[in-house]
DNA sequence: GTTTTTGCAAAATGTTTGCATTGTA
DNA sequence: TACAATGCAAACATTTTGCAAAAAC
């Protein structure tokens, strides 16, 4: 049996552009107020399953914090992330690693490990001239 | 003005207990379920408090790997986790880093870092081996 | 006696789902 | 005409909150 189609509906390339066009790693929220710009319809749920769309088929990156809500980036190869927690600023970074880390990590822990992508956590350069208290 | 006294009351020295004595890194409501059978009255919100308060004040950590609930850790130390995206088992992982990949990531990102944590995906032993599939 | 903590219930949040309708190959 | 996608609303899971009663210092 042929897979089904998917296709780039109005709505689906308007939720990928709204991650593709900013790089502010938007919420989903935010995703859907710009698409709501263009197409004032659209449902929450409708930009919910093209997210879910999007990223089962490697178009986005679906990113998990643990504060509330997801967010979403355009670039999919791999790379890591820094996140303020003062004001939830995300950023792309590219650190040089260890070639062999993933396989090392498979090692130790008998996983097969598919992926791999390092969080760091601090403040951003506003937050942290403006003395935001850093958690403790 | 003194700072709040934080009690270790029985039902907070049970959450930190069900954290410690697990190393399955266990979900709130896996430590609601354990905290209850000691004490059969204990409320969900007493212990979401809990986690808050222990996480807050550095006695656990709150993990959050983007798969619904979040997982806590009597672990404290740096160290890094392998999730198993077939059964959502989580591992401790020691994986020997550059001792300047912060200062690198801080200095590339203009972050004032504080920490970085290392999120491995992949199967578990027992997934990879039962031929669960792994995601796209 | 004052302050902290609890238990309970309600609410908030972010996300997912069911389904009739619409759109499209 | 068949299949996929939308819009809408309801449901869901997790977490947070408000507050009176209870417990601890």
């Amino acid at each position: 049996m042929p897979r089904p189609a998917h296709r780039l509906t109005p709505q689906r390339r308007a939720v990928l552009e709204a991650i593709q066009g900013s790089h502010n790693h938007p919420t989903a929220a935010q995703i859907y107020a710009q698409v709501k710009a263009q197409h004032p319809r659209v449902a929450f749920g409708t930009v919910y399953k093209a997210l879910d769309l999007l990223s089962r088929t490697g178009q986005i990156l679906q990113l998990e914090f643990g504060d509330g809500a997801s967010r979403y980036d355009g670039r999919v190869d791999r790379h890591d992330h820094a996140i303020c927690t003062g004001c939830g600023r995300l950023v792309d970074l590219d650190p040089q690693l260890p070639k062999d880390l993933a396989v090392r990590a498979s090692r130790a822990s008998g996983f097969v490990i598919n992926q791999h992508m390092i969080q760091f956590f601090g403040l951003c350069p506003d937050c942290s001239q403006a003395g935001v208290a850093r958690p403790a």
